[in-house]
DNA sequence: TCTTGACTTAGAGCGCGCTCGAACTCGTAG
DNA sequence: CTACGAGTTCGAGCGCGCTCTAAGTCAAGA
């Protein structure tokens, strides 16, 4: 496989994937005749796991750590276990503060639907030609 | 309150009080007779929410956004309403993608458990002087 | 043979959200 | 009176994670 066919199928662009392998978070790749990247179908495999810990905020410099246990091979298990449980417990706390956030966002949203109601129960005891267009603005907002 | 206190308050830096203030974050504040910021101790609560919405991952050109309607006051409270809800659902689906990845974390976790515990097996039915230390490494492993 | 387009490398540049430094002004305590 | 510490403005710098450019190589199709 290409860095081409990788970008379509990682996701990664092509720049990403080469710079993946630069800073050390993707294998070196073998390099065909004419020097072009040619990859394994198992690469597909690690890059997604990558993003899995990019996307629950690992930064760079610690899946490079866990990238070079696995690089090391057998031996540095209980390393990269111990790595990815350091890890899972951060995700779970920032999981529970995005809930307690939830939970902050929910009350304000209600707040203004409570305005909005009143709003709405005002206009109703207005005649007719007084109502406001739904979603008008106030006259003196531009 | 000068910046000073309310830095140790907000748990922010003096430093990124006045950037917010630059940006537009926060409202500019009242100076004293030697045009030195004195707060209210309303901004807290204010700060506090920011906090919130930085917490969830919302990009600042967004909180700016909600300021700003903030700032135009009444009028503004269904467009406020909407970016709230907007930004509630994409933490929503955030929390969710999180514990999704969680789910891999522990499977990943859970293989590496096995494997030493596969080893912790196979030690035991060595003779007594041949057993690893615990947390020993392989011999090749510098 | 010529053209096209996907690739190569090295290195510069960018958007974000701060973070810090320099040089200066005050108000207060000793 | 002086020294200190906490504040001021303006603008540069930084760490992160890409993202893009330039200039060149190569292989396959018309």
């Amino acid at each position: 496989m290409k860095i081409g066919e990788l970008a379509r199928r990682s996701g990664l662009t092509a720049h990403t994937i080469r710079y993946y392998e630069r800073i050390g978070l993707l294998p070196y790749a073998d390099r065909d005749r004419s020097s072009r990247r040619d990859y394994d179908a198992s690469i597909l495999d690690w890059i997604e796991f990558l993003g899995r810990l990019k996307t629950t905020g690992m930064p760079i410099r610690d899946m490079l750590l866990y990238a070079e246990l696995r690089d090391r091979g057998s031996g540095t298990e209980a390393e990269r276990r111990a790595l990815l449980e350091r890890h899972r417990e951060s995700v779970r706390a920032h999981v529970d503060e995005l809930n307690a956030c939830l939970l902050v966002l929910d009350t304000k949203i209600g707040g203004y639907a409570e305005t909005e109601q009143r709003m709405k129960d005002y206009d109703a005891t207005l005649p007719e030609r007084r109502r406001k267009p739904v979603g008008a603005r106030s006259p003196r907002a531009r």
